[in-house]
DNA sequence: AAGGTGTGCAACCGCGCATTC
DNA sequence: AGAATGCGCGGTTGCACACCT
């Protein structure tokens, strides 16, 4: 069996919204809300399909929408996220306070997109494009230095799904994804090779650890204090230790901001974090999250 | 001036997921 | 449990306009 169809599609305009059209749905949402979008056209008094009008509204009606131009800080930011998300529009969005991911996806099509190509980049990879042959150049085996980036690129690839689990998180829940942004932004668009030292490594990862607990909108999922690693703070980074206090300060008033002095501390601290020092500290996060739902699995195995 | 081509973007479509019954 | 339903997402289309020949 087939699926049903989203509305009725006969007689149904289609094509673009007229300026009466949009008053309409404009003055019934703003009465009465969209409820169920299907029932909208029908209550609006308008011959369009509940999808249609949903999506009017998101991309254009919406009262909080900005439209124009990309700032440069903007199109940076959707670089960087499309780097590590992919074709994650939504996601990008909600990073993008007041642009819709059609926007976005629009603006990446027809303009970053094309640059990126122009300037030798492959626009999915973003890694540079082989000039005589247009294959993204990252695997060689034959020189070790190469085969560090290989590998350094595969916990790109880890540590950019990580962060996509993040983002849906962000998006699934209600609150605001400012310190994510704020994470987000610092990360590179390309993996780097690393010359930190193992104590710098797991410094940071501790400090990775506690700013992803902060930026935790769900403290119902498997995120908890219980597995950070023990880790010696030496290291000239600042390192943040009152992870368990910002937890319960945000479990005990259900709010999504810690205390104005955390977040000022937790912004300190990401502002002041280097590439590379994101880097590691993702890398090390993915790891021991790793060994964590090993060790989760290997117990629930053993019951 | 007219036809062809390229570009930007609004809107549509189909699919997957979550929820409801 | 599974079918029906609604929503949201990403890919694609098609139109309007600008530019080129």
């Amino acid at each position: 069996m087939g699926r049903m169809p989203c509305c009725e599609k006969v007689g149904l305009k289609k094509g673009p919204w007229t300026p009466d059209e949009d008053k309409k749905l404009l003055d019934y949402v703003r009465k009465h809300g969209h409820g169920i979008w299907r029932s909208v056209p029908a209550k609006a008094g308008l011959e369009r399909c509940g999808k249609s009008c949903r999506l009017r509204w998101i991309n254009y009606l919406k009262p909080d929408i900005k439209r124009g131009n990309f700032s440069a800080e903007e199109e940076h930011t959707i670089i960087q996220l499309h780097a590590l998300l992919g074709n994650k529009w939504s996601i990008i969005a909600a990073h993008l306070p007041q642009r819709t991911d059609n926007e976005i996806k629009n603006y990446w099509n027809s303009n970053i997109k094309k640059r990126l190509i122009r300037m030798g980049l492959d626009p999915i990879t973003h890694k540079t494009i082989k000039k005589n042959t247009f294959e993204t150049s990252d695997v060689c085996y034959d020189n070790p230095k190469d085969t560090i980036n290989v590998c350094h690129v595969a916990q790109w690839e880890s540590a950019r799904h990580e962060a996509e689990v993040r983002g849906s998180m962000v998006q699934a829940g209600s609150g605001s994804s400012y310190f994510s942004g704020l994470i987000l932004s610092k990360i590179p668009t390309q993996p780097c090779l690393s010359s930190h030292s193992l104590s710098t490594e797991n410094s940071t990862a501790y400090n990775m650890y506690a700013l992803v607990l902060a930026t935790n909108h769900d403290f119902r999922l498997p995120v908890s204090t219980s597995s950070i690693p023990t880790l010696p703070a030496v290291s000239n980074i600042p390192q943040i230790t009152n992870t368990e206090s910002l937890v319960s300060y945000k479990v005990d008033n259900n709010d999504m901001g810690a205390s104005s002095q955390s977040e000022t501390e937790i912004e300190g601290c990401v502002s002041n974090l280097q590439d590379d020092d994101i880097m590691v500290a993702v890398e090390a996060f993915r790891r021991t999250r790793s060994e964590s739902m090993k060790e989760l699995f290997n117990e629930s195995t053993s019951m």
